[in-house]
DNA sequence: CTTTCATTTCAAGAGTTATTGAAATATATC
DNA sequence: GATATATTTCAATAACTCTTGAAATGAAAG
């Protein structure tokens, strides 16, 4: 992952909306859930999801399939993980007072 | 770090001019630097640089010291580290998958 | 083939964040 | 004290992001 890539994934999670269907998705692992029980758990609009679960996957978080009409979406956690790699390796040079975190 | 604070230090972090900061500093370690250096590194004026520094000092990414009229900012790892924590633990509950990225 | 359902797309408006340059603050040097 | 230096603060504006509701898409069921 690069500075670009760190930038879109971070921007992506810096809101609450979707932070919320990341936690979501993570605990409804590894079923997933569609974009309309994400919306309702979350207490929001469907388009307002819809163009949150855009956002997320564009940044490369989520991952969807689509079964006849519905879409379920499932988190990426590799996708999670490099980000989480990208600040511990490249943007604190693997600093081991934040790498300390991961013990 | 809750939820408030961890968006906070996404939302501080999502941001190109602040992740280059931190970058800067990490480098910096452990000696810190001046607004002034910090701004000419990332080739920023002094008082957008100073903007961004606020809100990275805000979001519990930096510290700094002041001595006579330079500033000197230092990133705060354990900060950068809290933020990676809730992410692989409050985030994604500690997930296997996401936490093998520290391996 | 019409209706219903799940979802997305779109346009408008509201709200937030970033950038600029100028002014303010505070400290050091002449 | 006057001037220079380091930094912040402020106000204006530009740029971007979020939210809403309405319309569009596409698949299933009657």
């Amino acid at each position: 992952m690069n500075d670009e890539e760190a930038l879109g994934a971070l921007s992506s999670m810096a809101n609450k909306t979707r932070l919320a269907i990341v936690k979501v998705l993570v605990r409804a692992e590894p079923t997933g859930m569609t974009a309309g029980q994400i919306a309702a758990q979350i207490d929001a609009k469907p388009s307002l999801a819809s163009f949150h679960l855009s956002n997320l996957s564009e940044a490369g978080l989520l991952t969807s399939t689509k079964e006849a009409r519905e879409i379920t979406y499932r988190v990426d956690l590799l996708g999670v993980g490099a980000l989480v790699r990208y600040l511990l390796d490249d943007c604190c040079a693997g600093n081991p007072t934040v790498s300390s975190c991961c013990d």
